[in-house]
DNA sequence: GTCTATAACGAGATAGAC
DNA sequence: GTCTATCTCGTTATAGAC
């Protein structure tokens, strides 16, 4: 694997468990085995290493979800609350959602990376909802617009809790629920 | 006002906007008007500012949400809703939701503080749930226990999310879906 | 209870050699 | 592409005078 990758599946952990504010350059120079100054050869500043990370966070999440579209709307759906899922017992919480509760701290240049890997999530989930509601394998009790928010909002919130508690109770006590609820 | 209510006030700013990682107590001293070591007189360590605050946090939430419990369970759910509503308009998200994110760089005494805080809140919505399912006055799909942690779970993802677009647009999306189909 | 002064450390970043 | 050395600044915290 090249120094670039090392060096974004570090800091991507480090930012999943301890936030942007929570870590440094030493931190990761330690981990990967480089001094601090060779970090910045790659990444000259460390906004610029956020920003490419978020970039290639957003593009795995497409490539998965993308890759997905065609499974029936329970799979998919279930596609997408593992994805969240793994996160707990690795102590993670979802990158997009750490940085959201940073916002206020970070370069502006990182807030429409943030607004995409939303929005995308979004558009993904309200179209799979459409359609396993046409396809009579949903029950929707809302609009598909706002049950795709409800659902991202609930999944983001859930594996903040559930990770801080040290558990995963909470987070499957709200997903069992959305579940059975649509299906 | 006295100092230390002071303190406490620009300091929970500070932390639901920028987190417990983006402050300082330099930041609290130039905007009180003391300097930094007199913040340490009355409150020593930065970790202990934090606790007392939390402490302080919880017990406002309990005495909001105690002198509440006697209304009906749609007024209740409602000025739950409305607690979390009036943070976006301050550009804040929850001060746990908040230190949850953050919780593997805090000092552990800061743990179960958080535990209590989300376990009370758990604890009176299931109330409030089970006595609207029984009053005939709510709806539920899922086991109030269930739909408890759902709720919260949305609320906050729903709070820094919306926050960090800079708009209420997700957070009113998420929530109005989940009140209309509870009553 | 507040201050000045300062300690001790870690942060992000740069210069310049190899 | 990596290193050592260094810079500058900000951090939490303490000592001791008023």
């Amino acid at each position: 694997m090249d120094m670039k990758e090392k060096i974004f599946e570090i800091a991507q952990r480090l930012i999943q468990q301890r936030g942007v504010n929570g870590f440094s350059y030493a931190d990761i120079a330690k981990e990967v085995g480089v001094s601090k100054p060779s970090l910045h050869h790659h990444f000259a500043t460390k906004t610029d290493l956020i920003a490419r990370l978020m970039e290639r966070y957003t593009e795995q999440l497409t490539e998965y979800l993308e890759s997905r579209t065609n499974l029936s709307a329970q799979e998919a759906l279930n596609a997408y609350f593992n994805l969240y899922r793994q996160n707990i017992e690795n102590e993670r919480v979802c990158m997009g959602g750490m940085l959201s509760t940073e916002v206020l701290t970070l370069d502006p240049c990182i807030h429409p990376l943030l607004s995409r890997f939303f929005n995308y999530q979004q558009e993904w989930l309200t179209a799979i909802l459409k359609k396993g509601q046409s396809d009579g394998e949903l029950k929707l009790t809302k609009t598909a617009e706002q049950q795709a928010c409800l659902i991202i909002a609930a999944l983001q919130g859930a594996l903040i809790i559930s990770r801080a508690a040290g558990n995963s109770t909470f987070f499957n006590q709200s997903i069992t629920g959305l579940y059975t609820e649509l299906t």
